[in-house]
DNA sequence: AGAATGATGTATCGAACCGATATAGACGGA
DNA sequence: TCCGTCTATATCGGTTCGATACATCATTCT
């Protein structure tokens, strides 16, 4: 999933590594660590879907290749796995625009079913929880019970994101 | 963090693998891998915080030792390094009973100024982000506002937690 | 009874990722 | 000029993940 995000990142632009760390960063709140960015580069130069060009002084700037076009094209419509991670989503989405409107509201409800079936879960291993006296420790309850609220704020974010498509679809 | 975890369960009695991934899960909505379970409680065992005593059939529980309990109340006793994951903090919370009430708000306001801090600086982010008119990808910006909006429900329910705390110190 | 099926349970493998650390050039200020 | 700090690439050991293998037990079907 890291590839996928490099990837998107240099179809906008070449970028040197540093400036991808910093970039991912900021989109997701997710600080890679050189210990995953600078192999993860060298795996991508390796299969061709990026080349270096020399940035300037000691910067190594790497550019998107056709073939890594091609990669980035194929993972972003690749319907995502059941037991894809909250991460990976947020990558996905952060490149989201790339898909026609009809398949951004497929991925968006897709994840709305799951986060629904989790929340589902959830509710009745809280409800098991407090029924159960043992299991009573104020914060493991409160835990859970924050953990489920913000799964509902989660929820009605994608509704409003799907509203803004519909909304956006016919004002065509 | 994981090892803190498992120690953790096991304080209140013994357990088996399996029952430990099951644990785990409910508490916090981490899903543990196999691959980091087994290891773990082989690195435990050998270091002789945790010892297996025979379970019904091929299960294997294992029984938290003296040096088990020592080696969980230095982890939780320990303040929060800077660097600390949502998830090693959700592991921290689960167990945070184990500690005196004045050492338990310490806790949590130190992770509410995290979260303050960071909050910030994705406030500032973002500014930039929209007054940068290249940046303005739809679904980049709404997943920097819904991230901003999911901390400023952590620190509201951070808060809450505390007033809790203090409630209860005052009703002594 | 015996056979298929599915849930339970332990274990391992390769790859990915993290946190820490090493190294060194660039740039500004004392 | 020397020092500190920011930028930038790189690697190392250890942890975690996802997938998979495999064995046992319980239930159901024939």
């Amino acid at each position: 999933m890291l590839d996928f995000a490099i990837l998107g990142l240099l179809m906008e632009r070449a970028r040197h590594g540093y400036e991808l760390k910093r970039a991912l960063g900021e989109l997701g709140f997710w600080k890679v660590s050189f210990g995953s960015l600078y192999p993860a580069l060298r795996r991508l130069e390796k299969r061709g879907a990026i080349e270096a060009i020399g940035g300037t002084g000691r910067r190594k700037a790497y550019r998107i290749t056709d073939n890594g076009r091609e990669a980035f094209a194929t993972l972003l419509s690749t319907d995502p796995e059941a037991s894809e991670t909250d991460r990976a989503f947020q990558i996905r989405l952060a490149f989201l625009s790339h898909l026609p409107a009809a398949r951004r509201v497929q991925v968006l409800e897709g994840r709305r079913a799951k986060l629904s079936t989790h929340l589902r879960s959830a509710r009745e291993i809280l409800i098991d929880a407090r029924s159960n006296s043992q299991n009573q420790d104020r914060y493991r309850l409160a835990l859970m019970e924050h953990a489920m609220a913000t799964t509902e704020s989660d929820i009605a974010w994608l509704d409003g994101l799907v509203a803004a498509e519909r909304r956006f679809a016919s004002a065509n």
